[in-house]
DNA sequence: TGTACATCAGTGAACGCGCGTTCACTGATGTAC
DNA sequence: TGTACATCAGTGAACGCGCGTTCACTGATGTAC
């Protein structure tokens, strides 16, 4: 990624291409039929290759659901990271949650790939959480402004704790805040993005798994009610 | 179910014993590998039977994924039906949530069979929104006490439009609140209670899907934070 | 610019596996008279 | 209480399927001199 690599070779390119190619039928399969509808068989002859054709690019079915979901999370991310949140407060946690929907709506199966039930038997690559907190910080900024009221003044001290117990999580926060974990503001931060996440969750999840199917409501109203409701706990500008 | 039922004979008690014998298996299937886990050949084997003897008791794999589903649904509304809720407002709530954190945690899998991720190509039954309502039900007769605060006004307006349009739910939420339709609070009591089961959904599901492993916070302590948020929401006592 | 060699993409045959489901059957248990 | 028949539980063999993955190979593309 950086500016001194040499023009990729044709060879590399083609590489590149077909692994792309890979990626984006094994998407739409995971669209279709979920995880375990993925089946490199099915993509060779997508493709026109022969099923071991596909060994040259994946070493396996697991590497390459493993991409897929570092992709997910890289792909959300760019979008959470691209929302203009230099107004602060209120307005800045509604565009961050709209931009969140938006993403999870236009893809449920991989917002629910990421976030949904575990894959059994499929152990995700440690760089997940560093993924998570990409997704998160942006969150992080928003609600270091915020104070605390009486609903979540308990979560604020075990948060707090954590804050003091984990080097990484502190520096993940000092990073995107500019706080050292010792000023309270620091807590505020690291609770609100939670909890914000968690309660996003519940509308964006429930959404994608298609469980707000013939009820009458806009989950974009059900989502704005419940970025008030942070907005009102941490009051938020 | 009713009490003119004749005893059952030895013949009907066996078989109800193996049919249970057949689901509880399964169920440890799901919980060991997700819902492709669950194989009707291994389930034979566990028990000791040939293969093909299973579809005496069912008539299809997907026949005994549909009852296992309908059974969650039935657990947890009989946890949810048996919580007190006469104190009403903030307790019975916090109450209610605990609950449904209880239930999901002890069997996570089960609650993710039915809130997580659809299965693909499988066709939940029909009285899978009655199944859901009653785990609803008592949620309406907490908010109908509610008054809702300006974050949730423009929600309450979309969900006052659902009952007038959609005359099961007002049936429903009549049976559950005493409450006509027409009356505002029939509007407050829908809402909350949809609000509520996205809201905690946020939680429970995460916690559900181990999404929180290694984070410094109890989930009890997040969830009651939550309940708090929607009691100040919605006002209640 | 031409040649010798190394690298890489892709093939076809084959492996073993576990799966859901059907079928014709046997033997045990219950029911009617 | 005994007999004739119907119902039901369970078996074993077999079906076709799609899967992930390995292996020895061929032919094309790139690289070094």
């Amino acid at each position: 990624m950086t500016s001194t690599h040499r023009t990729r070779t044709p060879r590399e390119r083609y590489r590149d291409q077909t692994r792309a190619e890979i990626k984006q039928i094994a998407v739409s399969q995971l669209a279709a039929g979920g995880v375990e509808g993925v089946a490199l068989l099915r993509i060779a002859k997508e493709i026109g290759m022969s099923g071991p054709a596909l060994y040259r690019y994946f070493a396996s079915r697991d590497d390459l659901l493993t991409e897929l979901v570092v992709d997910a999370y890289q792909a959300v991310a760019a979008d959470i990271r691209a929302v203009d949140i230099a107004a602060g407060g209120r307005t800045a946690l509604h565009a961050l949650a709209t931009a969140l929907r938006d993403w999870a709506v236009a893809q449920p199966h991989l917002y629910l790939l990421i976030q949904g039930t575990p894959v059994p038997g499929f152990r995700a690559p440690d760089e997940t959480v560093a993924h998570a907190r990409e997704v998160l910080g942006p969150f992080l900024a928003v609600f270091a402004e915020g104070r605390p009221s009486g609903s979540v003044e308990p979560l604020v001290d075990e948060f707090a704790r954590w804050l003091r117990d984990d080097t990484a999580v502190a520096a993940w926060v000092e990073q995107r805040t500019g706080l050292s974990p010792e000023e309270p503001a620091a807590a505020v931060a690291l609770t609100g993005a939670i909890t914000a996440w968690s309660q996003l969750h519940g509308t964006v999840g429930l959404e994608a798994a298609g469980q707000f199917a013939g009820m009458g409501h806009r989950p974009a109203t059900l989502l704005a009610a419940q970025v008030d409701m942070l907005a009102d706990a941490f009051q938020l500008a």
